[in-house]
DNA sequence: TTCCTTTTGTAAACGTGGTTGTCAAAATGG
DNA sequence: CCATTTTGACAACCACGTTTACAAAAGGAA
């Protein structure tokens, strides 16, 4: 345990990473509550964020999309029904399949949490500077477009 | 959903970082396997990389570091224990708590993921510019340093 | 049509990683 | 000596995910 290895331990991507990301999710989480969303919770959004289409999307393709498990999407969809962020509908042409919508309250939330993340940005701005954030958001989604696979919304 | 939400909505800074870390996460996970660490679990680092202290560190010492709960801690020490990472002893000076110490496994790791870390950051490198991860790296710290409170390790 | 296969979604059991509430035992400070 | 604080454990529970098993509808071929 060296003074390198002490260096290298606090500087290091992963950490960068995690710790950069806890603070972001810190700050929404404060904000997208203060916005009258008190019941939010983390996963909320990889379902949200993934209801795109006005037709109305089904269990199977959210679980290609948000790359989870049938079984999970569905429960996660239930969790959302039961809040009031989304509204299950038969399918008219197919009788085993449902179409997810989101609700009104889901049409607020999105755009609150736009409204957040917005927030957020112009405050990392204010910090770092607009022209170093734009560079940060180009630098990790071409590493992630790079590494982290097929970007599914 | 018009197009200038479709637009903010793959590029924003929330999903820049879970994307990033994802695609971190995912690397470091499947290398460490690679290096004999296949029994490796996410949250074991962030106990074992706050265990600098040759003279043992206490439950209490990494609850205040890991920002944690007693009892998380204290199961992911046991978690730990039981595959061989760390090794508990009675304190010397206080019959109530237990010091905690890294095995030469839990050493090992513990190089081993700084060799694993080192790669990644070589990877990112290549597809970024070394210039371009500095900056990264340097952003995201200062952000988190603003925003995620304090840094404890 | 009937029969077989595929697709869609649910239910049950379980694993991981966290929480709060409670408690015993040791330390500490009048 | 006694009251209080600190340390760490146990139990119960929650959030979020998995695999296994299954029912029901759809679709295609004989």
């Amino acid at each position: 345990m060296d003074d390198d290895f002490r260096r290298f331990r606090r500087g290091h991507l992963g950490r960068a990473l995690v710790r950069a990301k806890w603070a972001f999710d810190a700050q929404f989480d404060e904000r997208i509550r203060a916005a009258g969303f008190d019941d939010y919770r983390p996963s909320d959004v990889e379902i949200v964020a993934r209801l795109p289409d006005e037709a109305g999307t089904t269990v199977t393709e959210l679980v290609r999309r948000a790359r989870r498990s049938k079984q999970a999407v569905g429960k996660l969809v239930s969790s959302l029904e039961e809040r009031g962020y989304v509204q299950r509908r038969p399918d008219p042409d197919d009788g085993r399949a449902q179409r997810i919508f989101l609700t009104s309250r889901g049409e607020r939330f999105l755009r609150a949490a736009r409204t957040v993340i917005e927030a957020i940005e112009d405050d990392w701005c204010a910090q770092l500077s607009e022209r170093r954030v734009k560079g940060l958001k180009r630098a990790l989604l071409k590493a992630a477009d790079a590494f982290g696979g097929e970007d599914y919304l």
